[in-house]
RNA sequence: GGAGCGGUGGCAGAGUCCGGUUGAAUGCGCAUCCCUGCUAAGGAUGUGACGGGGGCAACCUCGUCCGUGGGUUCAAAUCCCACCCGCUCCGCCA
């Protein structure tokens, strides 16, 4: 969430950057500094009386030592006074405290100032395209992936439906293995700089609150109400609460930890739209980076380094991408920057979000009171959270079996990912 | 699911029975200084977070915080109630 204490110094910064997401983004800024103002008047009223029902509680104290009850009966009668005026001002000190945090939880992030403005998808910036040339591709590998999937014994999507429904897919065969190789070698190429971890995907109310997928996204989580645990929708949830309410010494930062999970999403607005293939399920398999940094320039240092580690695997995998920068339209809530990395699916001829990979400057930390203290500094400061996609895979695993389609109708497999495969060169009908 | 124990500062850990100058002993860690040819060891001093108000600032001041939420009381880490979480043992189980 974003900070009171900025919002209350320079409310207009605040409120141009985030007009720029455009929306009702701006909604509640007027109400909160309103609260605001009220709050802090009352309060200091309520710490008032409060001070002086402990002054005379602490004489109470005193007389009674001393055995003069007479006076003690006296300031105990003030006190109790005191105390109900406290405790009506009180009530409603708490009541504008609890409407002000659900405005700021329910407030989205200020977009970064390099963030390219615009209204939606149509405005976002593509940086670079790389290795990829229309004329390049042959007839076949015009082929979609779920053709290829049905041809070759690798995919069985009707299976799926029948043992979950719409929108849950299956791999079978070296179609599994094929997926599991992918994770395997995502895992071990950023292995050198980050910690595996290999996290719980069922989580907490609060786990889900510090990214800020709740409240606002509540229709797009899996709940499972009889235990009050949600399925998470990215190991990004799980990861940022790693170190959720505690203090970090500035020098062991960065954190960096990358995890393999299934990921879980309702899809609720989505319900018809990408039925087909790999494109768009409920359950899907995902290797998440995510680094805990001390401030903005390391935290940006951080995305470069996850964006770049990204881009390398699709490389490895011999996948044309292009880099997407969001504009401030399409920028999800949490988020300050967000690149996309898309991949190119010749078969269905669309660029594939692969991968996600997002600054959000402190407005996680905030919400999960992560927070880091310089070496023998004093005082705290919040942390700075960013994340990505080493890969999402169905989608990878799609563009992957259109790009390398051989004329004869096998996939080739890519060097890197042979020692994963017993050393197979191609993947056949069985 | 049953029984027992527990949740206190950056960490460890007293205090809770018997409510009151306890924001909390002590140790570790950390910071500054001293000692020392360097290092190690040693000595001295300091060191919680969050929020409000004041000051250019060092800082001063008020409030909150001992798992969470209620309650009792002039006064709660301490008493009462509910809940959450953790650990150990038993049962069940991949």
């Amino acid at each position: 969430m974003l900070d009171l204490r900025r919002i209350r110094t320079d409310p207009d910064a605040v409120r141009a950057a985030l007009a720029r997401r455009g929306g009702d983004a701006t909604a509640s800024l007027d109400r909160i500094l309103e609260l605001d103002v009220r709050q802090r008047s009352l309060g200091a009223q309520r710490d008032d009386l409060r001070a002086q029902v402990k002054r005379l509680s602490k004489n109470v104290g005193r007389l009674r030592a001393q055995g003069d009850s007479d006076a003690a009966e006296a300031l105990m009668a003030e006190s109790r006074a005191l105390g109900d005026e406290e405790k009506a001002l009180g009530a409603e000190v708490d009541a504008i405290d609890a409407e002000v945090r659900d405005l700021l939880l329910r407030t989205p992030n200020t977009p970064s100032d390099d963030c390219p403005d615009g209204t939606g998808e149509a405005d976002n910036v593509v940086l670079r395209t790389e290795g990829y040339d229309p004329a390049a591709y042959g007839e076949h590998q015009r082929v979609p992936h779920w053709d290829i999937g049905a041809e070759l014994g690798i995919l069985d999507g009707e299976r799926a439906a029948k043992i979950s429904g719409s929108m849950f897919t299956m791999y079978r065969g070296w179609g599994a293995r094929l997926l599991r190789a992918m994770i395997q070698l995502s895992l071990d190429r950023n292995a050198d700089a980050y910690e595996e971890i290999r996290p719980p995907t069922l989580v907490r109310t609060d786990t889900m609150i510090s990214t800020g997928h709740l409240p606002k996204f509540e229709d797009e989580a899996y709940h499972m109400e009889r235990d009050d645990l949600w399925a998470i929708p990215t190991a990004e949830v799980p990861l940022t609460s790693l170190h959720r309410d505690e203090v970090l010494a500035e020098a062991d930062l960065p954190r960096r930890y990358v995890a393999y999970t299934s990921c879980f999403r309702r899809e609720a607005g989505a319900a018809g739209r990408d039925t087909r293939g790999l494109l768009r399920a409920h359950e899907f398999d995902k290797v998440e980076l995510l680094a805990v940094a001390a401030g903005a320039e390391q935290a940006i240092a951080c995305q470069e380094d996850v964006l770049a580690r990204s881009e390398g695997l699709l490389r490895e995998l011999g996948l044309s991408y292009r880099v997407v920068d969001l504009c401030s339209g399409d920028l999800g809530a949490s988020a300050a920057r967000t690149w996309d990395i898309e991949a190119y699916a010749p078969g269905c001829d669309l660029w594939l979000e692969v991968s996600s990979v997002s600054w959000f400057g402190d407005y996680q930390a905030r919400r999960a009171n992560i927070r880091h203290r310089a070496t023998g500094g004093k005082g705290t400061e919040v942390c700075h959270t960013v994340n990505g996609s080493a890969m999402g895979w169905p989608r990878t695993v799609a563009a992957y079996l259109e790009t390398h389609r051989q004329p004869d109708g096998t996939i080739a497999v890519v060097p890197v990912l042979q020692p994963y495969l017993q050393g197979a060169t191609a993947i056949g009908p069985r």
